[in-house]
DNA sequence: TGCCAATGGTCTAACACTAGCCCAATAACG
DNA sequence: CGTTATTGGGCTAGTGTTAGACCATTGGCA
């Protein structure tokens, strides 16, 4: 058999545990899952969570904090704050975005996320779904439907995250995480027009909608075509 | 907002250099991406695929090696040769597979691995394929439709792969690999039956149909209905 | 039969990371 | 207005990990 061993004998480990660290947090940041102002978790706790010593994360954070991301303050009621606000969508060069990570992982990172998020979607359609739960999904698409600009993108990660989070599968919830992530830079960095928005309020409304009548089919062809106009836009910018 | 983050904020990695190392030499093993009698790549080249010093690899092979699946021999034409056989399906536990990754765990897995499989059939199938594409595909499923009983789950798993390799995401690759890794345990605890063969062959060729005739709806639900039969047959031996 | 290229085996010095401890600062609260 | 719990800041000793060099063994081949 050829089957290519790379798939799994590719590197264990994607850096140090200073690098991995570093991109762990900018990742909570940028997905809003910390929003300005608010703070990161206590350095003991956070260590811990993280599962690397405090040394480590010291370093990490103040990485972050030279770089402009976080403001630390010493005694009871300090921490690290969050400082960063997601930049004025379309302000950021989107070629720059692209061309830092390369148009192959563009397009790798692209059909991930169409494969994770389509999945998740299809997976929780195929669940019951219990009162909380679909109250969680509805709540999550009225604070989207509702959010200020300064708040769609945070939001709007919030509401994709759920429902991977809703299957009850970390591993599934995790990598979706992964998989937003990869492309929240190149979401920043293109313009947030008033028919895009509309456009996707629809989108989001057959999601949910799909998924509240336990239809998988539904629920994976409306995922696909949110994200497939998604990357429509993306390759618009670049044109 | 009030978005987990324990979905982000998690641990950095899964334990030391050594542990991870062994772990993802035996998934190549178990996976039978280096199949019994052949030799894994020589350490100096491995070391650098798996970027990590020459020294924790050994270690790991070393643990290996004393495990029994390895046996490492000297000197030119030398190497690591795989001496571990898959065991002969149903004879392991599988309550103690179970008992071993935790209820939990086991419903997580199943999750994930029905999530990214028929994201990735889904994405395969709206993707226009080459000659070349559509040969391996139907080269993996003749594959394994002849295959002997004790090379069954190797090709079975090179077939599923071979889905996600070929929508040229090597993150997916990746994450689906990772996926059937978390329940390569549970499915060699469990027997062969000829009626499950029959039945999984029929359900792999309507798999590879609905992709080559670019219908994602149906490759989505022609995987979904054989990992529900995969996780159905589990949970009767498991009743 | 001897050479030699490829491969595993071993050592060392340097660097990364960790656990645990104690110090310093801060702001609420009595 | 001082106390104090909570938090970041800093140190040290010990362990994990790496890079690179050099040694030992082997089997094919001239």
């Amino acid at each position: 058999m050829d089957l290519n061993p790379l798939t799994v004998l590719r590197p264990v480990r994607a850096g140090n545990a200073f690098e991995e660290t570093v991109e762990r947090l900018l990742q909570a940041i940028k997905l809003g899952m910390v929003a300005q102002g608010e703070k990161l978790p206590p350095e003991r706790e956070l260590a811990v969570q993280l599962g690397i010593s405090r040394v480590t994360l010291r370093e990490a954070i103040r990485a972050l904090q030279e770089a402009g991301y976080l403001d630390v303050r010493r005694g009871r009621y300090g921490g690290a704050f969050v400082t960063y606000a997601p930049p004025p969508p379309g302000t950021g060069d989107l070629r720059q975005a692209v061309a830092e990570m390369g148009t192959d992982s563009l397009a790798d990172a692209l059909t991930f996320r169409m494969a994770v998020e389509c999945g998740a979607a299809q997976v929780l359609a195929s669940t019951p779904l219990d009162e909380t739960q679909r109250a969680l999904l509805l709540g999550r698409l009225a604070e989207l439907n509702t959010a200020r600009p300064d708040e769609y993108r945070r939001l709007d990660t919030a509401f994709h995250l759920s429902i991977a989070e809703l299957t009850g599968s970390s591993l599934l919830a995790a990598t979706c995480a992964d998989a937003r992530l990869r492309v929240t830079d190149l979401l920043n960095a293109i313009p947030m027009l008033q028919v895009n928005i509309e456009h996707a309020a629809i989108q989001h409304e057959a999601i949910v909608a799909a998924i509240l009548a336990g239809d998988p089919d539904g629920a994976r062809r409306a995922v696909a075509e949110h994200l497939e106009g998604t990357a429509a836009l993306l390759r618009a910018f670049l044109a």
